[in-house]
DNA sequence: GTGGCTGCAAAGAATTTGCATGGGC
DNA sequence: GCCCATGCAAATTCTTTGCAGCCAC
């Protein structure tokens, strides 16, 4: 097998734009979004640039991916992580007020060969919404 | 706003085809590979029926739903709980052989309207071959 | 009997890719 | 100067949807 030489990374214009545009913590972008909000500032920048930078970015870990439920990848600037919470019966994200479990690394270190960098969790569950409709139904069924 | 009584689930002949086919522990299948295996018993079965089977059946907590990185999403049966590490460089996805953390639904508890579940948590690391490229490259580098 | 479920097929959404040219290192 | 990265657009892949008939409850 020969030796296959880690790629350089290249910091174009366009990739920086990227960077600077998922810079904002806390938001969760669809590369659609990143194409409208990069375009302001390269307005000939390509929809396929951006979904090969923004796959490029979180292979070298600068950016992190998420796939929250349905609908199309979003991704994070990372900076500031948080949990999400999904809604099982109708699909709703929510942020999770609460702080981040730092130990989940160390307590799965050794576990595997992969020398583990982070961690992606979300919770799921039920909605006050949907709990009330759940609820409903099973008096309904007694 | 009306009422939106929980609508009853029928167990029809796909749906309980479906289910046994993500009944076996440990994988994960793409609808399209569910598509397959369930046409062996309905052959006249149709993807979008497949489609729609994983959804429902997800969102009624009986199978779950998973995002492993790239490609078409994945379903597994859900009976044997277990966590992911993938990664981040070259993609692949593996099982990780520790053992559930209980007490993380009950850590967030209480932080949100949600009432939890359960809990989705996949690591991203440097797998074996992976971290040898970057070491090589960063050697090159000095 | 009724309203949800299915098969079929076509539409739609999201993402990837081929190729010639341009630009970072 | 060498190669990776880009723009453009077409192609692919994945998923959803409309509709008429069917079937579980």
């Amino acid at each position: 097998m020969p030796d296959k030489p880690a790629p350089a990374l290249r910091m174009t214009r366009q990739r920086r734009a990227i960077l600077e545009v998922m810079q904002k913590p806390g938001q969760h972008l669809t590369a659609d979004v990143v194409y409208e909000r990069v375009r302001r500032r390269i307005p000939n920048i390509s929809l396929g640039t951006v979904y090969r930078s923004l796959e490029i970015l979180s292979r070298a870990g600068l950016i992190r991916s998420l796939c929250l439920g349905r609908g199309p990848r979003q991704y994070d600037g990372g900076i500031h992580k948080h949990y999400h919470i999904r809604c099982l019966a109708c699909g709703r994200i929510e942020d999770i007020a609460a702080e981040v479990f730092p130990n989940l690394d160390a307590a799965v270190r050794g576990k595997t060969d992969f020398e583990i960098l982070g961690h992606e969790l979300q919770f799921e569950g039920l909605c006050a919404d949907c709990r009330k409709s759940v609820k409903r139904s099973r008096k309904r069924a007694r």
